[in-house]
DNA sequence: TTAATTTTTTAACATATGTTAATTTTTTAT
DNA sequence: ATAAAAAATTAACATATGTTAAAAAATTAA
């Protein structure tokens, strides 16, 4: 929990209020590898995740079975399925634990209180959000002008960490390629 | 300018004060067809812009000189180098008129005192993030999951003022595809 | 330490999409 | 209305990536 407010410190001012209305909305929970935080096809998403350990991946499992990446989530990072939680639908995407994890876990009408009641950590969050929707940007661009090898290229030198907890055929889903053709890319390089 | 106070208020209260202060901050700015409001490479991006008629597009020119479009936008959507307006570093996109365009234009340092002066306005604006955050995911997981021919269809059904204003090469390029490749998608179809 | 399981690599072949270039159609300008 | 320009289509061929299946390597469990 210390471990959370150290990580709003080091961008936003929390005193003693904010503290406690926050400790009194968010829940400490631990996770095995291979545990399910949010299904495929649930009805509503509530949740948004923060992770203190361990690594977790979003993914959308296709009509022929094959599955796609979409997020992974490390430390200080935050994991969801954010099409389902902030538009109110069905969820799309499953989310689960590559590893042990431990995460805070946030539920939406909790944080729009503690936005109404602390406006400064509202402005934290709008810029993280910001911050969120330039990575996406990116990946996109990424996406629509890069050959498979230099999106792999652009994956390992963004998230370096990430090679050596995340299995090739969960790296080779979320850069939209098969684990074969990883392979491939990875023994030429 | 009375129809952006219109589009404000189906979503937020906008008081005179509010008013007065949005009014001194933005501009009002006329394009023909073909005018570019943001070049690639420029140092830097400080303007948002809302449309109030016409299209437009943004997109990346690649190493081989391919151009790929980020997004389009129509009436009442905004449109800017996202990556280089939050992220502060030079334009990765260029942004251009498809038609002649009536564009309201604001900059990022007046937005952020709009945001402080008037927090009920930067909830109104987060939310807005929080859409086009989810919008930017659904194309990602359609990108991972659907093969050109299903995004094309989407797309349609997305969007389907586009396919009467945008050029067939453009939606194209939207797509991930060639215009060859679009084609021989649409007469299958 | 060995066996079982999981992950990665390899290879032959298949397919979707890209490339180049020509042709046809549509739009715009004279 | 005609010519010129722009956009869309078509076709032959090329290539990146997918598919299937097997083998090799690495990891985990007994």
């Amino acid at each position: 929990m210390q471990d959370f407010f150290e990580y709003l410190n080091k961008s936003v001012d929390i005193n003693d209020e904010a503290k406690s209305f926050i400790s009194s909305v968010i829940k400490i929970r631990k996770f095995k590898k291979g545990d399910v935080l949010i299904t495929q096809g649930q009805s509503e998403v509530l949740n948004n995740y923060f992770v203190f350990s361990g690594c977790l991946r979003s993914y959308v499992i296709d009509k022929d079975g094959n599955d796609h990446t979409v997020q992974f989530a490390i430390k200080d990072w935050w994991i969801s399925d954010y099409m389902a939680y902030y538009g109110k639908g069905e969820a799309i995407l499953s989310v689960d634990c590559l590893t042990d994890c431990i995460v805070l876990q946030t539920d939406i009408s909790s944080i729009e209180k503690v936005f109404e009641r602390f406006p400064h950590i509202e402005t934290f969050h709008r810029k993280n959000l910001e911050n969120s929707f330039v990575r996406l940007n990116k990946r996109i661009v990424n996406q629509l002008q890069l050959n498979a090898r230099d999106r792999y290229i652009n994956f390992i030198a963004d998230f370096p960490k990430m090679e050596s907890v995340a299995k090739n055929y969960h790296i080779a889903s979320y850069l939209g390629i098969t684990q074969q053709s990883l392979s491939r890319i990875r023994t030429q390089k």
